[in-house]
DNA sequence: CCGTTGATCAACTGTTCAGTAGATTACGGA
DNA sequence: TCCGTAATCTACTGAACAGTTGATCAACGG
């Protein structure tokens, strides 16, 4: 699947954070309820759950609610999606290395005149 | 190559706007001054400046000194270490599946009395 | 129904960040 | 040497953001 912009923008947004990575390595080994997810940092609930707001709004992350809490479990299309935009510039970029390597093969088979560095 | 904390931080932070991933969309077809890449946006080149800042500070482009021309082309390999981040995390979700796929074969195996959803 | 627990909402504060304008540096060409 | 061009540095403004405290809501257990 394909992000727009905006969703593009929310997602890396949300991984450019250390407190909000740990949250998502945490949840990679198993769902975690917010106080769960709080326990580890030197921060107030309130402050966790607003990171937690963040990543469910970039879609990394989605919740149920289960009686009086509400546990948190990572969403691994949008980690795709990641990936996906970011191998998409590395394969233009690679393709023109390619389109150099072809060029400078060509140059090596008949000597030019120079122009300029 | 694995990122530190702080380099992940300035590796998503560069990425999450749209003006800087554009940038890198325009340097993945190969190199461009600033005035080139500044072209396409209405913005200050002042505004694109700061911008290629962050992308440099990121270590997600380099720079050359070429005459007064300060010509900017990508990194790669810091678009390689984001994505072994983000797999890092898919990688321990999908270990985590197939434990839990084990287990509920267990359970299908062997009935067992039900302790809570 | 009341108290406890899990979590959010609301208001406020301090900091970071994107953008601007104006001045400045650095290089190359006439 | 003087001018034009490429780019940066500095100082400023307004918006967004991370964090706090205090109040509130919703669900369960006695």
């Amino acid at each position: 699947m394909t992000l727009t912009d905006t969703e593009l923008d929310a997602t890396f947004t949300a991984l450019a954070d250390p407190t909000r990575r740990a949250i998502l390595v945490r949840l990679s080994t198993g769902e975690a309820t917010v106080n769960e997810l709080a326990q580890p940092f030197d921060l107030t609930l309130q402050a966790v759950s607003k990171h937690i707001k963040v990543l469910e709004h970039s879609g990394l992350i989605s919740r149920r609610k289960e009686a009086q809490t509400r546990p948190c479990h990572l969403e691994t299309e949008r980690l795709d999606a990641a990936v996906t935009w970011i191998d998409e510039q590395r394969k233009v970029w690679n393709d023109r290395f390619d389109q150099l390597d072809h060029h400078l093969r060509q140059l090596q088979a008949q000597p030019t005149p120079k122009k300029e560095l």
